[in-house]
Order: structure tokens, then C-alpha cells, then sequence
DNA sequence: AACAACCTTAGAGTATAGTCTAAGGTTGAT
DNA sequence: ATCAACCTTAGACTATACTCTAAGGTTGTT
């Protein structure tokens, strides 16, 4: 499929997409018969691939991060303990982004009370 | 306490400690005896505020909701149920980030039984 | 008085993550 | 052939959250 059609299937607009592909995190491919355009092709993947950014950007990662657990998921370019290092790295940064959230739910908590008893 | 001080006990640059005040999170008061200068004098409130600040970025609120929050815990500028939905709806986007979270967390795991079981 | 070590404001610069515009080429239907 | 509706790249613009520089004033010690 061409780029507006991912755009709709995706809901993350052609703008944004090329942002993405500029970044690393997605590829098109060229058709091969056709060489009058320069048309990018993309698959399910890449559909797969923009779910995942969109989820993974509302967890706090980064672009950078993005990537890296994408090349961590679908790329060659690392070893298979490199992979599982990556992925283990960014596990403990979820553990450790869960227990930020747990002690800020105290603390808003906590900021409940002192207005109902009104201490602040 | 004056600017550098305060940086000094929070781990907070001074420049961006005068970032935060132009942002309206926390506020110094000049001393009034002295017309000499215009220095800014911080409290141990604003110690508070300033790890607050940290924290609440930590799981991603954005210096606009610090505002509020911080608001609805110091400032007499909203009623008490004013304070509390604030509060309320913060702690309803904890959950939610909690649960995306969560649901990374099993898409991580995901791909490290796909890297495993070579699966991709 | 001179000096270091503070303080101030205004505004420029950086990084991240988009978002948009312009200018131009291609495709497919009429 | 012409037209709408696509496609491309390059680069400008925006928002957020800093981060730094410059220029100048104050304080406290020698």
C-alpha cells in the first residue's frame, strides 16, 4: 500500500509517517518494476510497526528508544543477546517508570486529603 | 535561601530553577527590608515543590499540569471541589498510564520469547 | 577601592517530536 | 490532453522544556 492508505489505516498522518521513516523507524520499499515514480511501498508490518510506536510513545519512550526496540524485534543487525539485553533493559525502565507512577498516585492522594482537611 | 542555595539542595540548576518560576510553578519573595537589590528569596515549601517538580515529570506530566497540581495543593485560586476533580481526573491519567504501561510490559515480553524461539 | 562571587533580565540556542508548505513529478479517469 | 488526486524532497515552522550567554548590578572580604 502507498503512504496515504497507511495513513488511513493507521490514523498517524503520511506527514508524520515520513517523519518516522526519516527516523529510522519504519522502511518503504520501492517497487522494482516500476521505475518511473519513486513511490514507497509499505506492508501489514509497518502497520504493526506504527501501532507499536503510538503505544510505545504513550509509555515515555523515546523516538531513539523506538528504534532500538524495533531493530530489537524485527532487524538483523543484532545479536540475539543483544536483543534480549535491549529488551530486558527496557523492561526495568517500565518497572521502574511503574513505581514512579505508584508513589506520584500516593503523593496526589496524600494532596486529596491535605485539601479535604484542608492542611494546605 | 537565595537561587544558588536552593539549587544546591535540590540538584536543580539555577536557570532552570528560574525557568520554572517564569512558568509560574514556584516564586520567590524579594525581602522587603532591603531595596538595594532584587534578589529572590525561596522557602522549604518550594524545596518541596521543586522535588514535586521532579517527580511529576518523572512519570510525564507536563510543566502545564505540574501547574495545576501544584495549584490545587498550595493556592487559593480554585475551590476545594475545584482542587479535588483537578486531582481526580491526574490520578485517572496514573491509571491509565499504569495500564499502557502494563500492557508494554507484555509486548516486551513478547518479543523476547519471538527473539527466543527465533520468531523473528 | 578592588575583587570574587553572587544576583538580575533579556534573549539566543538546543533537542525532541512533530507539522506544514512549496515546488515539482506521476497516475488514472474523462 | 487535461484534471484531480496522488506521490516525492527539502526545508521552514511549532511547541515543549530546558540550557546558556551577555550585560549589568550587588554583596562581602581583603
Amino acid at each position: 500500500m502507498l503512504i496515504n492508505e497507511l495513513s488511513k489505516k493507521t490514523g498517524v498522518s503520511a506527514h508524520t509517517i515520513r517523519f518516522y521513516e526519516k527516523s529510522g523507524l519504519i522502511e518503504g520499499k520501492q517497487d522494482e518494476l516500476v521505475k518511473s515514480n519513486n513511490y514507497l511501498h509499505y506492508d501489514d508490518v509497518t502497520i504493526e510497526k506504527l501501532e507499536f510506536i503510538s503505544d510505545a510513545k504513550s509509555v515515555g519512550f523515546t523516538i531513539k528508544e523506538i528504534g532500538q526496540i524495533i531493530d530489537a524485534w524485527y532487524n538483523e543487525k543484532y545479536s540475539k543477546n543483544q536483543k534480549l539485553e535491549l529488551l530486558d533493559d527496557k523492561l526495568i525502565s517500565l518497572e521502574q517508570k511503574m513505581k514512579e507512577i505508584k508513589a506520584m498516585k500516593k503523593q496526589l492522594l496524600q494532596f486529596k486529603d491535605d485539601v479535604v482537611y484542608d492542611r494546605c
